[in-house]
DNA sequence: CTACCTTTTCGACATATGTCAAGTCTCAGG
DNA sequence: CCTGAGACTTGACATATGTCGAAAAGGTAG
């Protein structure tokens, strides 16, 4: 991969025409793909079910740790990652940071993927 | 990633609860991930809509690759990594090899993203 | 302030990935 | 059977990424 990819901000729920209205221009197609790749990992994705699936005040990061059994470093990463692409949402609360799905960013993801109907 | 990630056929559209039914068990999370690792790629990302949008018999490569500005190698390796997914599939007519969508198997992994309903 | 716990950041490492150039394969037409 | 055009494969290379241990930052309690 030569050429570096763009830095740009991907934590507002993506709002675009679908992916089959037409061909996307490069803007719209980073834009998804980053998101996509927010996703694209068999930790992150099971992390983002795992707070889908919480109807509590959210899960802290050690616990999240041992649920995908990995370092507290690493899982940080990955939910620094989710967060970045707007999938999760940090919320400090004593020594502990909780985290929490948003479920809204996941579900503009879904329509953009439609192949019939778009978000906007 | 010192773990080198299984090689596990997705070819065929997933199929599976949702991500928000429940915590998704190690197996799942890597269909999930790999089909969207297959799209997480802007120039993927753009191949699949300009595959969309197509109403004809397919899209060859040689035509592809212009439409993203890379060479045809590169272009024929995305294309692979797609098909693998089971995003597109090839066509072989004469000389060219014409590509599709697959818009089944787009829908499908749609639906293990929803935060509400599944697919089966 | 000190001691301790949780989270994030940093440095290092191995693996994965996107890209191209060059070589190989496949097929249509003489 | 050749030959040439198009598509695919391979090899090489630079960059990106996932993982960990260690260190730093943020916060609590004594």
């Amino acid at each position: 991969m030569p050429k570096t990819l763009p830095m740009v901000d991907i934590s507002a729920p993506i709002c675009c025409a679908p992916v089959s209205a037409a061909p996307l221009d490069d803007d719209t197609a980073l834009e998804i793909a980053l998101r996509l790749k927010a996703l694209a990992d068999p930790v992150r994705i099971k992390l983002v079910s795992i707070l889908l699936a919480d109807s509590g005040d959210g899960i802290c990061t050690c616990d999240l740790a041992t649920a995908v059994g990995l370092t507290e470093a690493t899982t940080s990463h990955h939910l620094g990652q989710l967060r970045k692409a707007g999938m999760v949402t940090p919320d400090r609360r004593g020594m502990n940071v909780y985290y929490r799905a948003r479920p809204d960013s996941l579900e503009a993801l879904r329509n953009v993927l439609s192949v019939t109907t778009g978000c906007c």
